[in-house]
Formats: C-alpha cells, sequence, structure tokens
DNA sequence: ATATAATGTAAGTACATACTTACAAAAAGT
DNA sequence: ACTTTTTGTAAGTATGTACTTACATTATAT
C-alpha cells in the first residue's frame, strides 16, 4: 500500500505540474488528486520540492525507437523513416506531461531537468545515427555525419510537435501529419534541389 | 520621464521574469531592478498580472530575415541559406529573454504568448518560403511546397538553438556553429541520399 | 489477537508577497 | 511663482500556501 500511495503521488504531482506549473500546483490539490491527504504527501516525501525531485529521477522515456528498427532494417529507408518519425511523435504526445515540465520548470530545476531532457534526446539520436551508420555502410546514405544527419531528422519532429504545444495548442489529424511527414523525409532523403543543379 | 520609468520597468520585468520565471520574479524587485520604487510600479500598471501583459504586447521580434533577403536574391543559395541561418540564429539569441519566457510562462498566458509565438514564427516562415519560391521559379529548387521547406529550416535551426538552452545551456562557439550550419545547409538542399540513389 | 506501520482529521504556524493607504518631496509644465 | 504630475517613504493589510503538531483510526503483519 505504502508504494501505491507514492506512486499515485508521483502521477499526480506529474499531472498537476504539467497543467498548473510548479507554484501553480499546490500540494493539498496534488495530495487530493492521488486520493490522499495533504499530510500523507508530507509524510512520504518531506516537502514539495523533494516530491518533485522525486518525480524527476524515477521518470522514464522508454526507448522508443531503439525497439521498432530491427524490424525496420529490410525497409527501404522511405518507408522506413516514415515509420520512425511517425513513432517519435506519437511518443513524444505520450509523454506530453514531461515534455511540458522540461520547458516550463527549467529555470527551477535546470540540472534535473538538463539530465532527463539529453537522456532522452541523446538516446534517440544516438539509435538513429546508428541506423544512418549502417545505410551508408550499404551505400544507401553519402557521407555525411551520421550524428548531424539523425539529430537533424529529429529536430524537425520535435519543432513539429512542438508546435501543436505553442501555435495551435492541440493535436494536428493524423491525416496532416502523415502528409508533413512524407514531405519532410522526402526533404531529407533528396534534399530541395532540382536534379540538374546536381 | 513617465514613458522613461514605465519603459525600465517594461525591461526589468522582462529580464527578471526571463530569470526567475513569473512566480519568482517579485514586484519588488523588478522595482528595485528598474531604479524605482514598487509602489511606482502598482502606480502605472495597477498589478503584476497587466504588467506582464504589457511586455507581451509592446514586444517586437524586428523582421530579422526580411531585410537581409533582398541582397542574398544574386548570391548562390547555398551560401544564402547560410547566411540567412547564422542570421536567424543570432537574433535567437538576441531574444533569448522573451523566447525563454515563451516557452516558461506559457501555462499563465497561453493566449498572448501564442500570439507573440505565432506572429513571429510565420513572420520569419512567410519570408523564407517566399525566397524559397523564387528560387523554385528559377528552376534551382524543385517543386516541394516551399511552405514545408522554410517550416524544416528554421525548425532545424529553432531546435538547435534551443539545445543551447536546454542541454548545454550556454552558447556555443562560433566556430561550431558555423561548421553545424554548413552541415544542416548541405543536407537541406542536397539530401541523404547517395547520388546513385536518385 | 496484538503490535506496528500507514493514513486521516483538525487546527494552526510561519512566511512571503501582491497590493493599499496616508503623507511628503521632487520634477515638470505653464 | 504656482500648479500639477510623478515619485518616494513607511507602515500595514490580506491572502495563499508550504509545512507542523497532536491525536484518532484503519490496515498489515506476525
Amino acid at each position: 500500500m505504502k508504494e501505491d500511495t507514492q506512486q499515485r503521488l508521483l502521477e499526480a504531482t506529474l499531472k498537476l505540474i504539467s497543467e498548473k506549473g510548479y507554484p501553480g500546483a499546490t500540494t493539498r490539490e496534488i495530495a487530493q488528486e492521488a486520493g490522499v491527504t495533504e499530510l500523507t504527501l508530507f509524510r512520504h516525501f518531506g516537502s514539495k520540492e523533494k516530491l518533485f525531485e522525486e518525480v524527476l529521477k524515477s521518470y522514464t522515456f522508454l526507448p522508443a525507437l531503439k525497439e521498432m528498427i530491427p524490424e525496420l532494417e529490410e525497409l527501404p529507408c522511405h518507408e522506413a523513416l516514415i515509420r520512425i518519425a511517425t513513432k517519435f511523435i506519437l511518443t513524444l504526445r505520450k509523454r506530453k506531461s514531461m515534455i511540458k515540465i522540461m520547458h516550463t520548470e527549467i529555470i527551477l530545476y535546470p540540472d534535473q531537468i538538463r539530465e532527463v531532457y539529453t537522456r532522452f534526446i541523446e538516446d534517440q539520436r544516438s539509435v538513429l545515427a546508428q541506423y544512418f551508420g549502417r545505410l551508408q555502410k550499404k551505400g544507401i546514405f553519402r557521407g555525411i555525419s551520421s550524428d548531424t544527419a539523425a539529430r537533424m531528422f529529429l529536430s524537425i519532429l520535435f519543432s513539429y510537435y512542438r508546435n501543436e504545444e505553442l501555435v495551435s495548442g492541440q493535436e494536428i489529424t493524423r491525416n496532416k501529419m502523415d502528409k508533413s511527414i512524407q514531405e519532410f523525409v522526402d526533404i531529407f532523403l533528396h534534399g530541395t534541389l532540382n536534379a540538374e543543379q546536381l
């Protein structure tokens, strides 16, 4: 039962802080959301600060891309990239709360958040860079820096996702998303220049 | 003198909120930073909330790209894109405070911030998209959506800049930046595929 | 069945901070 | 020179919220 309440408190904290920001999420509300008393919160975590730090520490972004790469190895890279991009954006959406928090609360907890953020981005980038590296060995990709290419690819997707949050404020329809991803992948693979220019 | 103090208060607010966040920036400190009494702040703006709204309303991101495009019209597009990218990132750096605020305070002021953000991004994107459109007419660019291409190009740069803030926490050296931009532009123009694949 | 650990109730403390009020001194405008 | 506007000083109010304390109750374990 003890672990259970702690877990519920951690989840409630993540949810409320992502919605109202750290100062806006009161301990009373967090406790209420978790279905316990405010006092229970303090008994378990000592302070609001430690509670939030625990949220950051215990959070894990499961390996989104890593697990899907193997099955893509045989696909044409155009197909593979579309699937990777789609999966990546859907992951970002699922992890919406923590991503929001990473942007909003970095002032109060720069070190911890930087760690979570870096862990996530670098994980995805290194997996993708390795995949690109293999495409190079096969002669499919040209001899660019696979690291930079991976960074670029993910950057586009990340910004695309952030626009949902910052500009429109709601999820873009699956149809539009698919269309955008196709255009991204096309430009990423073929570039923007006309064939005669090469 | 009246406008002067108001201006100083607006600047102090921008600075302190970007450093400490909206709740962390106290009215006392803001007044102190502006060199006036707390009371003066309230006499001019009525409340902290209205003060911050005034900051958002009065802020303007000068047209960073618009003014430089004309002189690039004659350059090879590779050169031009490098200059555009460099200028864009330097602009982001100069506007650091407001960009930070747009990310951190969107929970409290979603509508106003969305407006500032959209205004900025859409301005830059449309200018760049027009430039890309002209490159298409000249037959230099292929027939992709110049809008999507512009969005992609700026996305990469925006994410690159955000990494300075979120990952490293400090500006990347000019040398590294130039190198990264060259790689970005190269991939953006030529794509990632090997020539034999086309 | 009983001891121990986990949670609840209720009341309250301490503290920060946005905002106010009353009066006085400069600054600026005419 | 005189009026009006702007700023300062100083004290205080009101409110919210993190956190505490003392005691009662329920669940868990052995």
